[in-house]
DNA sequence: CGTTGACACCATAGGGTGTCAACGGTGCACTATT
C-alpha cells in the first residue's frame, strides 16, 4: 500500500500562500496528522510557528477552521499577520464582544461565501447555543486550539468554559482537532486531551531544552538584596527585557524604582485599562521602553525576537508558568539570559492564590439545584446565591465528579445515576482537594528547582518528562562545574515507566537529575526523592507492564 | 501565608511598639449609564 504523500503539498502551500520558504522542525509531522484528520496535540516552543501547524494544512483541508484562542489582543494580531497577504485562502474573521452584532454576522457571511477560511472565536462566546449552532452550521473542517494549556491552567475556576470545550466541539460535528500549547507537564496534557476529548491524538513535543537561554537562580535572603541583583543584571547584559513580580502593586512601584534609578521601563498588568495595555505592549515591541516590568499578565502574544533577558523577582507558581516565561526571551537564538531571584516568602502568595476550600454545604445546596431540572447558570446563580465565580468553580467539581453534566440548550442538568447531593459534595470536595494537593506540590517542584544543586535544565526537563541524560551547559550549576553526567546505573527506573510507592500510591517516573529522582504520583503530585534511599529502603517497586508516556 | 497601612498606646512631643484587618493574578462578555 502506498501512503499519500503530504510533505510537497504541505510545502507548496507554505510557500505560495503564506511565503515561508521552508517547514520548521517540529512542523511537519502535527500537520501531516491535521491532513490525515487525526486529532493532535503539539508542545512547541512560542515562536517556533505553532500557528503554521494549523494554517497550512487549514488551506488543503475542505471546510473552513475555527480557531479557539484566549486573548482578544492575540486574536487581533494573527488576524492582522493573516489578512496582510489579501488572499481569501488564508482570510481571518472572528467573532467577539469586540464587534457589534452585525459585524458579527457579516464575518460569519464571509466564512460562508468562502471569502475566509479562519474563524477566531472564544470558548466563551461558544458557550452560546445560539452562537455555536452558527458556527456548527459553517461546517467546519478542523478546530484548533491555540494556547491549549490555558484549559488546564484557567479552566477549573478563571474561564470555567474552558472546562466545556469537548462538549461544544462535539457540538460544531466533530471535525479533528488540534490543540497547541507552549508549555505542557504530563499532568496538564492529559487534562487538554480529556477535556478536549481527543481521540487517540498525535502527541508531538519538541525543542522542550533551548540552549542559548542561560539559566540562572539566586536565592535572595531580603528585598534589598534582590535589587541589587536585579540591578547588577540589567546593566551586565544587553536589552530589552523583562522583570516578572507577584503582585500589581509590585509592578508599579519596581517600575518607578527603576525609572528613579534612570531605567527606560514601564510596568504592565491586568488592572490597566484596555488602551493602556495596548500602548504599553506596543511601545515595547517596538523598542521604545527597554524595561517592562510586569504581572503574568503579559505574555501570551508577545512576538519579540530580540527579548536579552527575563528576571524574576518572586517565585513563580509551577515550573509550567516560569518555562513559558522565560522561554519569551531569545527568540532570535541569540543569547538570553533567565534570572530567578527568589526568596522563601514568595511562596506565600502563590499558597494564597492556590485559594480557600469550597464549601460543602454550598456545594451540596448547588447539587440539590440542578436536581429539579436543566437550568440556566443565571437561573442557578439565583437559586444559589453564589457569585459568578464560585458557581463556574463549584459546577466544574461537579462536573467532574459525574454529578453535573451541560445539556441542551446551554442548561446545566443531572446525568442518570449521579450521586446524590451530599454524596456529591462529599467527592466534590475530595476532587478539589487532590487538585489542591498536584498544584501545590507544582509549587513545591518550582522551590526544588530553585534550591537544586546539579543540571538546571535537567531539573526543568524531568518535570515536563522529558529524559536529558547529559547535563545541559547552559545553567549556573554546570557552568560552575557542579554537575556531572550521570551513569546509566544511577537510574534504576526507566523514564516515564510506572511505579508504586507504599503511601503515595501509583506514579510515574519523570526523569533524574544528579542523585534525586522525580516522579509524578497520581494522588499527590510531584515529588522528588533522592535515588540511593529509594534503593536502600526499597521506597518504590515498578509497576509491571505498565508504560506509557 | 506574609506584607502593609491604620490606629491606639505609651508617655510627656517625636517616635517607637503592638494589634488587627485588608489585601493579593490571569479575561471573557454583558449591561447600564454618559
Amino acid at each position: 500500500m502506498k501512503l499519500p504523500v503530504y510533505g510537497p503539498r504541505l510545502r507548496k502551500v507554505a510557500r505560495l500562500q503564506f511565503g515561508w520558504p521552508s517547514l520548521r522542525p517540529g512542523q511537519f509531522k502535527p500537520m501531516r496528522a491535521v491532513l490525515r484528520r487525526r486529532d493532535a496535540l503539539v508542545v512547541l516552543p512560542t515562536g517556533a510557528g505553532k500557528s503554521a501547524i494549523y494554517q497550512v494544512p487549514a488551506v488543503l483541508l475542505p471546510g473552513p477552521t475555527v480557531v479557539i484562542s484566549p486573548l482578544l489582543a492575540l486574536q487581533q494580531d494573527q488576524i492582522a499577520a493573516l489578512n496582510e497577504r489579501d488572499d481569501p485562502r488564508v482570510r481571518a474573521v472572528r467573532v467577539s464582544s469586540a464587534e457589534t452584532p452585525n459585524q458579527q454576522q457579516a464575518a460569519l457571511d464571509e466564512i460562508r461565501a468562502g471569502r475566509a477560511e479562519f474563524l477566531f472565536i472564544t470558548p466563551e462566546q461558544l458557550s452560546n447555543p445560539d452562537r455555536l449552532a452558527e458556527v456548527r452550521a459553517l461546517k467546519p473542517g478542523l478546530v484548533a486550539v491555540d494556547e491549549a494549556h490555558c484549559i488546564s491552567a484557567w479552566g477549573h475556576d478563571f474561564r470555567p468554559d474552558y472546562l466545556a470545550l469537548g462538549e461544544m466541539i462535539k457540538e460544531l460535528g466533530r471535525p479533528p482537532v488540534l490543540a497547541l500549547t507552549a508549555t505542557a507537564s504530563p499532568p496538564v496534557r492529559e487534562d487538554i486531551i480529556d477535556r478536549l476529548g481527543l481521540r487517540r491524538p498525535e502527541i508531538h513535543v519538541s525543542g522542550l531544552d533551548r540552549p542559548n537561554l542561560f539559566l540562572e537562580v539566586a536565592y535572595c535572603p531580603d528585598e534589598d538584596y534582590r535589587w541589587r541583583r536585579l540591578t547588577k543584571l540589567i546593566d551586565s547584559v544587553p536589552r530589552p527585557g523583562i522583570v516578572y513580580v507577584a503582585t500589581r502593586r509590585a509592578a508599579e512601584e519596581l517600575a518607578e524604582r527603576l525609572a528613579d534609578a534612570g531605567y527606560n521601563t514601564a510596568f504592565y498588568h491586568g488592572g490597566m485599562a484596555g488602551g493602556a495595555r495596548e500602548q504599553r505592549q506596543e511601545d515595547f515591541a517596538a523598542d521604545r521602553v527597554d524595561i517592562m516590568v510586569a504581572t503574568s499578565a503579559f505574555g501570551m502574544g508577545i512576538d519579540k525576537a530580540n527579548i536579552r533577558w527575563v528576571a524574576h523577582m518572586a517565585l513563580p507558581d509551577s515550573p509550567d508558568s516560569y518555562f513559558q516565561e522565560i522561554g519569551r526571551s531569545g527568540r532570535d537564538g541569540e543569547l538570553a539570559h533567565a534570572m530567578l531571584l527568589w526568596r522563601a516568602e514568595d511562596e506565600a502568595i502563590q499558597r494564597f492564590f492556590t485559594g480557600g476550600a469550597p464549601d460543602e454545604v454550598e456545594l451540596r445546596e448547588l447539587a440539590a439545584a440542578l436536581r429539579k431540572g436543566p437550568v440556566t447558570k443565571t437561573a442557578l446563580k439565583e437559586k444559589t446565591g453564589l457569585g459568578p465565580r464560585k458557581l463556574g468553580a463549584y459546577l466544574g467539581l461537579l462536573e467532574q465528579i459525574g454529578a453535573a453534566v451541560a445539556g441542551a440548550g446551554n442548561k446545566m442538568t443531572v446525568p442518570l445515576f449521579a450521586p446524590l447531593p451530599a454524596a456529591a459534595a462529599k467527592a466534590a470536595m475530595d476532587a478539589y482537594e487532590r487538585q489542591q494537593v498536584v498544584s501545590r506540590s507544582r509549587t513545591d517542584m518550582m522551590r526544588g528547582f530553585a534550591e537544586a544543586r546539579g543540571c538546571r535544565s535537567q531539573v526543568l526537563l524531568a518535570y515536563f518528562g522529558e529524559d536529558m541524560p547529559k547535563p545541559c551547559g547552559h545553567c549556573d550549576n554546570c557552568v560552575n562545574g557542579a554537575t556531572e553526567e550521570l551513569s546509566s546505573a544511577s537510574e534504576p527506573f526507566a523514564v516515564h515507566s510506572k511505579v508504586r510507592h507504599d503511601e503515595w500510591g501509583a506514579g510515574m517516573v519523570m526523569g533524574y537529575e544528579e542523585d534525586r529522582m522525580t516522579v509524578l504520583f497520581d494522588d499527590v503530585g510531584y515529588k522528588t526523592l533522592s535515588v540511593p534511599v529509594v534503593l536502600e529502603r526499597k521506597l518504590l517497586e515498578a509497576e509491571p507492564g505498565a508504560q506509557s508516556g
